[in-house]
DNA sequence: GCCGTTTTCGGCCCGACTGTTTTCAGTCG
């Protein structure tokens, strides 16, 4: 069983202990035991099998979990989540994800009307059954209904990027707000996480009723879900939730810091406070003896105040941001400026939609100093992929057009190759050996058991031809889970040869992930930020690569195409 | 369940909002 799961199985724990009504201190234990393994840079195995380690040295998890963790690892179950999962019925758990429906209220719900299913639920609240029980109400049965229909909406977290979208229009609408004189977005969304469940924008504002007035004038404003005197939460479209809160200017940065989160990081945050004798809330910091306030303006003082420099949003997990930060060690993170090359990208050859000519106009648009033509092999038949007579043709067309661009822009002959299934490479070696640039994909043969597939990747970084990894997980965000691949002896193949491992930018990659690049960056695993972009307008996915690689604390010089060709 | 240059027991971040309560629990972030 691999970290990944072993977390799983933790996060499940945590999240069935609280039906029970454990003690949340336990339960938090567990969450923080998941998030500690996942982000552990070795695999739990390993460290168990060494017996000069000790997995319950690892912060967060002690002697209980390092124990139910080598269960997991020896028999792949743990009886106490068997056992819990028998315990807590589904429509339970279900009716726990409703929004403002906890698992308190939906235990007792199920309990007290034996309900079996979310349809039990909606004929409970038609029948007026719920407004009847103690601790409940009129109001919160039609929350419930209301509630049902939008978990039935299937609201799942959306890509950063449309979120990006999202925050845009709403912060433009919001700007004509003339109360308002101090605005900016917070959470997940400016700590750049791949997905965002929800939009929090914090601002200054002289009339706190006019610029909740004014977000509720939004062009897709749908609902009002609470509205109090500092804080609005909204609904907009379908089901998406946007939050604002309106504090004082002198309050900005601490509220700021509170909002943008983690959950995790402002725990840290609060327990360093109160280690030296201060308090931080969304308000500011305060010295707990006598209550006066010592900073708040800005994100700067509040760190300040804790004896730190300011931490960018990105690196706010809880993850080694607070070490790095108390060593004055923390990464002068990668910029969107700072990438000159794009070595991944096809053409109308295969299934791009551009020619070779437009994309190098449009790259040059973007700055960039050279690219990659990377079309597929000719195992992608879909995409009419490239056989080799095919390839040399595009190359012998890429040195005609070179000298045009001598000076501006240095396009490199690359491909696309398919990792085939089988293993091996799917164009020949001596054709490969022509080549500038070489990715290596998987296409095909995505749900092969772990072994095979780790297998076929591993060939392929041993191939001399191949320069780079692409897409190395093959996962697509809320679409298609990653192949199971042991990315730790993937790791260890492309440092061991030399290669360079892609971050492919596409908003429904992003793949490597923020972890990953945070242990390719520790193996010193060179990485490459790639668009993949399959038009001229594809180029421009390149942010939302940036962001990824700042979460994983990658700076200018981890990043290979921010140098220039041969990158070197 | 984790953790410890004051502790192996007694803490564990902090507050807004809601609904159903007469003073607070539950939920959320």
């Amino acid at each position: 069983m691999d970290n990944a799961a072993i977390a799983d199985v933790f996060d499940e724990m945590a999240e069935l202990l609280e039906f029970r009504g454990e003690n949340p201190f336990r339960i938090r234990a567990y969450t923080n035991g998941a998030k500690a393994i996942r982000e552990l840079d070795e695999s739990v195995a390993a460290i168990l099998a060494d017996p000069s380690r000790d997995l319950s040295k690892t912060p967060g998890i002690g002697k209980t979990l390092a124990e139910k963790s080598a269960v997991l690892v020896e028999t792949g179950s743990l009886p106490q989540l068997i056992q819990l999962r028998a315990e807590i019925p589904e429509v339970t758990i279900q009716m726990a994800r409703i929004p403002g429906l906890g698992a308190k209220k939906a235990v007792k719900l199920q309990q007290e009307l034996g309900l079996e299913s979310l349809g039990d639920l909606r004929k409970a609240c038609q029948e007026d059954q719920i407004a009847k029980l103690k601790g409940f109400g009129a109001k919160t049965q039609a929350a419930i209904l209301d509630g049902l229909s939008i978990a039935e909406a299937a609201a799942e977290r959306i890509y950063w990027s449309s979120a990006d979208d999202l925050a845009r229009h709403i912060g433009e609408h919001m700007a004509t707000c003339q109360a308002i004189s101090k605005m900016e977005w917070a959470g997940s969304y400016r700590r750049g996480r791949e997905t965002v469940g929800d939009l929090d924008l914090l601002v200054v504002a002289d009339d706190h009723a006019a610029a909740m007035d004014h977000l509720e004038c939004y062009a897709a404003y749908a609902q009002t879900i609470g509205r109090g005197d500092t804080k609005i939460s909204i609904r907009v479209g379908k089901s998406f939730q946007v939050d604002m809160r309106v504090v004082e200017v002198d309050q900005f940065g601490a509220a700021l810091q509170y909002f943008t989160g983690s959950q995790a990081h402002n725990i840290h945050t609060r327990r360093l406070a109160k280690e030296q004798g201060l308090k931080i809330n969304e308000y500011g910091v305060f010295k707990i003896d006598d209550d006066s306030k010592v900073a708040g303006a800005t994100e700067e003082d509040v760190y300040a105040s804790i004896r730190l420099p300011w931490i960018a949003p990105e690196l706010r997990e809880d993850r080694r941001e607070f070490e790095l930060a108390a060593k004055n060690t923390l990464p002068v993170l990668i910029e969107v400026g700072d990438v000159i090359g794009d070595l991944h990208m096809h053409t109308n050859a295969t299934d791009g939609t551009a020619t070779i000519r437009e994309m190098a106009d449009a790259a040059i648009a973007r700055g960039l100093k050279y690219i990659a033509i990377t079309d597929h092999s000719k195992r992608v038949s879909m995409a009419m992929g490239l056989d080799e007579i095919r390839l040399r043709e595009q190359w012998k067309q890429i040195d005609e057009i070179r000298p045009e661009y001598e000076g501006r822009l240095m396009i490199l002959k690359g491909i696309e190759c398919d990792i085939l299934e089988k293993g091996g490479m799917d164009l020949a070696d001596e054709c490969l050996a022509e080549a500038d640039w070489v990715l290596a994909s998987v296409h095909y043969g995505q749900k092969q058991p772990r072994d095979q597939i780790t297998e076929r990747i591993l060939g392929a970084i041993e191939n001399p031809h191949v320069t780079c990894i692409a897409h190395p997980t093959g996962r697509l965000i809320n679409r298609r889970p990653p192949y199971d691949v042991d990315m730790d002896a993937v790791m260890a193949a492309a440092k061991k040869h030399g290669k360079f491992m892609e971050l492919n930018a596409n908003p429904a990659r992003l793949d490597l992930n923020d972890l990953h690049l945070a242990a390719a960056k520790r193996a010193e695993i060179p990485i490459v930020i790639s668009t993949d972009a399959h038009s001229i307008d594809g180029l421009d996915v390149m942010q939302y690569g940036i962001k990824q690689a700042r979460r994983g604390g990658l700076t200018k010089a981890d990043v290979a195409n921010t140098r220039p060709w041969p990158m070197r």
